[in-house]
DNA sequence: TTGAAAGCGCTAACAC
DNA sequence: GTGTTAGCGCTTTCAA
């Protein structure tokens, strides 16, 4: 038998030292090793600190992924699936659920969906081969049902932001619509008629319902609505400058505009800013600068941590107990005064060739 | 013996199917499956496709995990420490990883340190422990040898944003002093003399190189430093709002300021908005809507994208060859003038009991 | 083209 | 207190 390994002192340079170094080096047997390493207990003062000394010496790093393996569909990894890691609103949120995690002992591996259903399954997938213990997911997709059999095996899941469709399954999401009713509203007692609206894609759930809370302020108050002040499909921040700037340039434009997420309203602001057009506007999250702005933009606030927080609760709870019916939690939002809805002058139509 | 499970149809309830299922389902052996699975080739179009029918009946998902630990020292995934998740800073830079990670079907497990040494090497305790192929560390400490063993067996780290010490490893910078210089030269071009710093704590490397380049600029034009100006230890944006209050109440308060990461400058702008103190500013990072204030901030601007991804390719890199010397890579940066640089007015001492 | 057997590093059940 | 045995689900020789 070659014992080239064995040879190599102490410190060995190549593999990684195992249970079993520790344990052949201890003159132990692995079980015992693999007490002290997990604290149970059940082991003598002497063996324990001579363990704990080769462990030291020979610096053996326990192997969570063996570890996990034998916990089976329960590994210490939970996953979460959000549009874009790099958006503050999920960074908030991401942040939150792994403060959660921690407490556990647990680790969060976070992928961007990029708000396409099909990669969203795709990552799914993979998060699910990954054995993660649970998942929360920012869904893109309008049909969660690919998620039917993994769930009926006993995988726990969250939705977050947006409710599931097609499974049941606990959830923490906003009024959408009463909260977009009221920023409407909010303009429409300012006088402002004719509001215009700057949306992500219809299929994504909340841009649909907050344009449905437009929607329905319109129809409460007599007004009859105006497809053409109505821009969804905008994604990114570029985007929704473009459509706001669309809507500027109508031959009647909009002295208001509502935009339905952090991006829309980024994108706004930066188009009103370009043309120096005096446009009121209302936003759908809260931003950083959001008061420092001149005027300071009014928005629909709510906190994504909060949104993360208690995803993370329900998951754990769940991991915990699988058989309570699933619960729907919804975090307050509210109109977030901050004078960017003062009617202001209806910008004049672009000069033609100026 | 009980055969309660077999006897469940082909949908069982509780466990997960593994490739045993499908093998014994379909009359062939575990590996057979395995080779389909992995698109191996080598079996017959009938054998496979029998095979891929079955798994697809028995809704079977591999197990990423048991695969990953054949593979010692090398799963599927990649560990990132970065401050805090929650930073649009940190999210652009993970998201660029996560993106090169996913193009070699890797997955991302990132962490917050919070900028606390102890907390980042438990976390990256806790990321060798689920045998994570490679590490990317936006290191909060300055002394990076408990790295050192896990190096020498083979483990691949880069460090971003900030050097390592204590130990030889890729890494992805910018040059802080250098930009800060002519941050801080700027502001003296437009005829400041008296320029304040809100920087993060002297131990957080960032923080202690911009100041240093504060310094070499104040140097190089005869200006004798005061240390009344030099604010440092702001972590949080509401610190920096506080440490920028109280330069703004000095005797002889400074007519600009140095804010040397987002959160300082958002601060410090914060602050100034609050006493509607006229008071010159430069920061070091960009930031969304830094265009939009009034006036416009000039910026350090630099890619946290950038950064990212060129910290995923040497990470990559460095897994595929191990035995190349390490790499150092200083990202581009330059002075964004925007306009907050113009001398104004200095702000005037609060009244007292106003 | 396929399979048997060994084992990745660890844990659980049950001895002693 | 401690050890033995049998696996978790998969891959990897090596043989057939």
């Amino acid at each position: 038998m070659s014992n080239a390994e064995e040879a190599d002192g102490p410190r060995p340079r190549g593999r990684r030292p195992t249970m079993k170094d520790v344990a052949e080096l201890c003159g132990v047997s692995i079980k015992t090793v693999s007490r002290v390493v997990n604290g149970q207990g059940g082991t003598s003062q002497e063996t324990a600190a001579r363990i704990l000394q080769t462990i030291d010496e020979l610096g053996f790093r326990p192997n969570r992924l063996a570890s996990d393996l034998r916990h089976i569909g329960a590994s210490s990894m939970i996953g979460i699936v959000i549009e874009d890691v790099s958006n503050p609103f999920y960074g908030s949120m991401i942040r939150a659920i792994e403060q959660r995690a921690r407490e556990r002992g647990m680790m969060v591996l976070s992928v961007s969906s990029e708000e396409d259903p099909q990669r969203e399954h795709e990552l799914v997938r993979e998060l699910i081969a990954r054995q993660v213990a649970g998942l929360i997911i920012v869904t893109a997709s309008s049909d969660n049902s690919y998620l039917a059999e993994d769930i009926r095996r006993g995988l726990s899941v969250v939705f977050a932001d947006r409710p599931s469709s097609g499974v049941q399954c606990d959830e923490v999401v906003l009024d959408d619509v009463r909260a977009s009713r009221e920023a409407v509203e909010h303009l429409l007692r300012h006088g402002h008629r004719r509001i215009g609206v700057v949306a992500d894609a219809d299929h994504v759930y909340t841009a649909h319902t907050r344009v449905q809370g437009y929607r329905e302020a319109l129809e409460a108050h007599g007004i009859a609505l105006d497809p053409a002040l109505v821009r969804q499909g905008s994604h990114t921040s570029e985007d929704a400058t473009e459509a706001t700037h669309a809507l500027l340039d109508l031959p009647e434009p909009p002295t208001a505009l509502f935009t339905t997420n952090n991006r829309s309203t980024a994108g706004a602001l930066r188009a009103i800013h370009g043309r120096d057009a005096q446009v009121a506007l209302v936003g759908f999250d809260d931003f950083e600068f959001a008061d420092l702005l001149n005027p300071p933009v009014t928005v629909v606030w709510h906190d994504p941590a909060a949104l993360g927080q208690l995803a993370a609760d329900l998951l754990f709870a769940r991991l915990e107990n699988s058989h309570e019916p699933p619960r729907r939690i919804v975090i307050p939002s509210r109109l977030l005064v901050r004078g960017s809805a003062l009617p202001r002058l209806a910008p004049n139509p672009p000069a033609a060739g100026a």
